[in-house]
DNA sequence: ATAGTTTATCGTGAAAAAACGATGATTAAC
DNA sequence: GTTAATCATCGTTTTTTCACGATAAACTAT
């Protein structure tokens, strides 16, 4: 079976930092991380007042952080707190040190 | 006249940071920058014997990453001679330390 | 002048991102 | 059981991204 014609080559590596900084390209994205390590944590009805933006959009820019790993959420009926997934925040900090540092 | 009714407010900071976010959030603009570092400089030409993409689509992200500012090229016909933009590459650096350093 | 090399740009198509309103799901409070 | 609150998901539209081939631009070398 032939699949996969044009090889993709890409380390690990490179597939993780770049989706960690394709999450990080959008500045709502920018204010929500921020937002989320000033104060420890925060629901999204916070982040729906201070952004200017539909609820369902910012539940949508939520989901990306969250996808590529650099927050989490923890239900907490009605509410759901999301806070900075640390392990991969600081593993996100090592890859851009790196890359900066070569 | 009345413009820019859903305001933006975004700072200046952010705005940058998520453009340098967004010009790396892709894995073949990692490999170029990763590349530009190790050599110091190089052609367009030596990307595509590395990278297996069509030299327009090559050329397409060497634009995305000089107009991120990351990135310069020179002219020296015939070829083009691209190298890290160092100045805006540190301030690359710094912002993303500040943001991971919060 | 002709031909060759190198790179950018144009035009296109397919796929993903960004934004919204409306609807659903879940739980608390009455 | 109704109602209110909170958040995610769905469906849609518009815009942007990604990839390609073809063409154009610029300079070298013959």
């Amino acid at each position: 079976m032939s699949r996969t014609l044009a090889k993709t080559n890409y380390t690990d590596e490179e597939q993780q930092i770049a989706a960690f900084a394709k999450a990080l390209g959008h500045p709502v994205r920018i204010q929500i991380v921020k937002l989320l390590n000033s104060q420890s944590c925060c629901h999204t009805g916070d982040l729906t007042d201070v952004i200017p933006l539909a609820q369902s959009t910012i539940s949508q820019h939520l989901k990306a952080l969250k996808e590529a790993g650099l927050i989490q959420g923890e239900i907490l009926p009605p509410k759901v707190k999301y806070c900075i997934h640390k392990a991969n925040w600081e593993k996100a900090e090592a890859l851009f040190q790196g890359l900066f540092n070569l």
